[in-house]
This record gives C-alpha cells, structure tokens and sequence, in this order.
DNA sequence: CTGAAAGTTGAACCATGTTTCAACTTAATG
DNA sequence: CATTAAGTTGAAACATGGTTCAACTTTCAG
C-alpha cells in the first residue's frame, strides 16, 4: 500500500523541501509511512513517534521535513484527494457515452478503494483535523461532476436540466457504494454493483 | 440546540445511573453540554474539564455518570443513531405512496440536520471514534430502508428488483444532500432540493 | 581535500488533558 | 432527628505524545 508520488507542488513550501537524493528518500519513507499508519488508526492514535519508527528513521527527522503532525496530514489529504480525481475523471472522461461512463467510472472508483483503504479514511478523517481541505475535496469533485454532466447535457445523453443537487447526490451515492462495498466489505463483484448502481441512476427506482 | 430526552435503555448500563432527581438533572446537563461540545469542536477537541465547565458541575461529577470521556460519546452516537431514525422513519411510513414518502423524508431529514448540526458531526466522527457504533448505525439505517422499499415493491410502486446496493446508494445520496444542503450551507430551500432529489430518484438521469 | 550545507539523531522538555480520590454537602428514609 | 445513601467538589496524580535542540554524520561543490 504504498503512496507512489512525487513531492507535488502542493506539498509543505520551499524551505522544508529536500536538497538531495537522500533527502527525498527520507521524505518518501515518511509520507509512505505516514499514510499506512494513518490509514490503520487514524489520525489522533497514530504518534508521529511511531510514524518514524515504521519510516526507519529517527523522531527528530520528521521536523526536518514537516512543521508539525498535522502539516504532515494537511499534505497528505490533498494529495489524495487529487490522486482520486486523477484515477477515475479520465475513465468518465474517456467515455463518449456518459451514463456509460458513469458505470465505469463507479467500477473504476470501487477498486480504487479496495486497494486504498487507507486513502479513503484520510480523506474522511479530514471532515474534522482540516476541514477546509475536506470541503475542498468535495467542492472539487463536485464540480467536476457538474462540469461533466452539463456537457453531456449538451449532447442529450442526460437530462437537461441536472444541476448542482444532482451532482452531490450522485458522489454521494458513490462515496457511499465505495464505503460499503469498498471499504467495509469485498462480498460483491465490483463490476456488479457498478452496473446496477448505474442503472438506478439511469432509469430511477419507478417501475 | 438542547438534547431533550430522557435516559434511554441504551445508555451506559446501571450502577452509573443516576437515583435521585438532582441526579438526573446533573446528568442531562453533562450530555447537553458534550452534544454541544462534540457538535462544535469535535471529539478530540473536546475535553471533559471543558464539558463540565460548559454544564456547569465539577470535574469528578462527570465520572459519577460515565466511565471514561469515550464511553460518554458512545451513549450519544447511539442516542442520536435512534433519533435520526425516530425522526424520519415516520414521516415516510405515514405516506401511502413511496416514492413520495422519499421525498418527504428527505425534507425532514434535510430540516432535521439544519436543526442538529452537532448531532449530524457526532455521528460522522464515530467512524474513528467508536467504528462499531458507526457501523451499526448506517447498517440499521439501510435495512429500514430496504425492507421499505421491498415492501414498496410488492406494491408495484417501485422496480421489483430492489435490493441492498439501491439502500446503500440512496442512503449515501441522502446524506451527501444532507452534509451540504444542510450542514455546510443552507442557501437552497430544502423542500426544493427534496423535489429535486426525489425526481432524480425516481426518474433516473437519461433524458 | 576541505569547508559548508544538508541531513540525522534521540534524550529532554513541555503542554495537554484524563482519571482518581478523600473530604464535603445534600437528599431520602424511618 | 439521626443515619445512610447519593451526589459534589477540585487539587493532585498520572499518562501521553508533540516539539525542540545541540551534538553528530553524510554529502557535495569548489
């Protein structure tokens, strides 16, 4: 479960960055860390003691490259929340049917949170150790959403008249699939629930 | 934003609780102040000499009623679980019709978290706090909600091939509608946004 | 090579906040 | 009333864990 990335440029500002190779190395060890650990208790039982005792290096390290142990959460958060955006916006984008790309886009979502629990609790744990980045992520994802829908508008694959309610009732809907049949259990086929989720939100519950 | 009720039996188990009336005025005052307490700075935030303060009673009054600051926030998630439930379970059962009870409910559910703010934030933070509570609570939601919408079916008011992955997703969307139209900003008539959401429900997206 | 910059280390410091407890006050009972 | 049970009090004990820092090691440019 390690978080494969750079250091972004939304990342802790200059001063803090790393100079050399051994530094980013050291960085990288920290972050990857980091996420396990908070992934697996959340942010408040996590200690950045044990951060760096699973990072291999010593406490002292940490404040090289983080202000403090919610700095490091802060970072941590909106690189997630763009890794999600950049993991399933291509699949409904690629897509020229929309509804048909929503079901891919929801398949895509659920085996994204299967292989990133830990992911997925950071973000929501960030409704309460940095909420602006949390409403954030989902002003974002929203938008998008919209944006995209919209065009399809346009293209009369959808109803014309979707707006911002239906956006946040569509990610909801999908954070909700992914929580259930992402996080809290693998019991169904994701591709299943993607195509009968789809289905709902294509022709409604009416007989 | 008081908490009116009494001490339910699913509240912290006997010796603890109170036998006189002073006693439980003493301790409605402790979970009124930590239900306003949580609701505005979260459960770590929050500290017990803080809600005692706020109640009003000393320190050590706090641990003659509870056992430890988590077992306090275990009785309230579990009160408020029950209340959301109680509050909006009715109004859609007191509808003949399901896909309009839906939209009813989603107005209540909307007004009802304009109104509880911090029981709406206390529920979200269980995931860390108190998983099993949390769990349950979404668990027992979907199942009422999936047995109505069975018995709907039986009805013909809804497809009759209804099932968990429609709770789920429908469950999500009134949350989301719930998290933004309610919490995080109330610049939309709920009634309105119930309609909204309701149609979508019930037609779908295409065209 | 060499000196300066970058990075590492972990013990000690410190702030915060939970929990305990023994002395005290108030209420209920007969 | 007298006696006991219930409830109240807040200082002190205790635990946890974030943050600092001065000594040390490694890297790198000239």
């Amino acid at each position: 479960m390690s978080v494969e990335r750079g250091i972004s440029a939304t990342m802790t500002p200059a001063e803090k960055t790393p100079r050399t190779e051994r530094g980013r190395k050291t960085l990288r060890l920290l972050l990857d860390a980091a996420a396990a650990e908070f992934g697996e208790k959340g942010f408040h039982e996590s200690s950045v003691v044990s951060i760096t005792q699973r990072a291999g290096v010593a406490l002292g390290s940490f404040y090289t490259y983080f202000d403090s142990k919610d700095s490091l959460f802060r970072a941590l958060v909106r690189d997630m929340s763009a890794q999600v955006r950049q993991t399933v916006g291509p699949v409904i984008a690629a897509e020229p049917d929309r509804l048909e790309g929503e079901r891919k886009g929801l398949n895509k979502f659920l085996n994204f949170v299967r292989e990133h629990k830990e992911l997925y609790r950071i973000i929501d744990e960030a409704e309460f150790v940095d909420p602006p980045s949390y409403r954030a992520h989902y002003e974002d994802t929203v938008n998008g959403y919209l944006a995209s829908l919209k065009d399809a508008a346009t293209k009369g694959q959808v109803r014309d008249d979707v707006e911002e309610v239906h956006a946040w009732a569509i990610v909801g809907m999908n954070v909700f699939l992914g929580l259930r049949f992402g996080v809290l259990g693998e019991d169904r086929d994701a591709a299943e629930v993607a195509t009968i989720a789809a289905d709902l939100l294509t022709n409604g519950l009416k007989r």
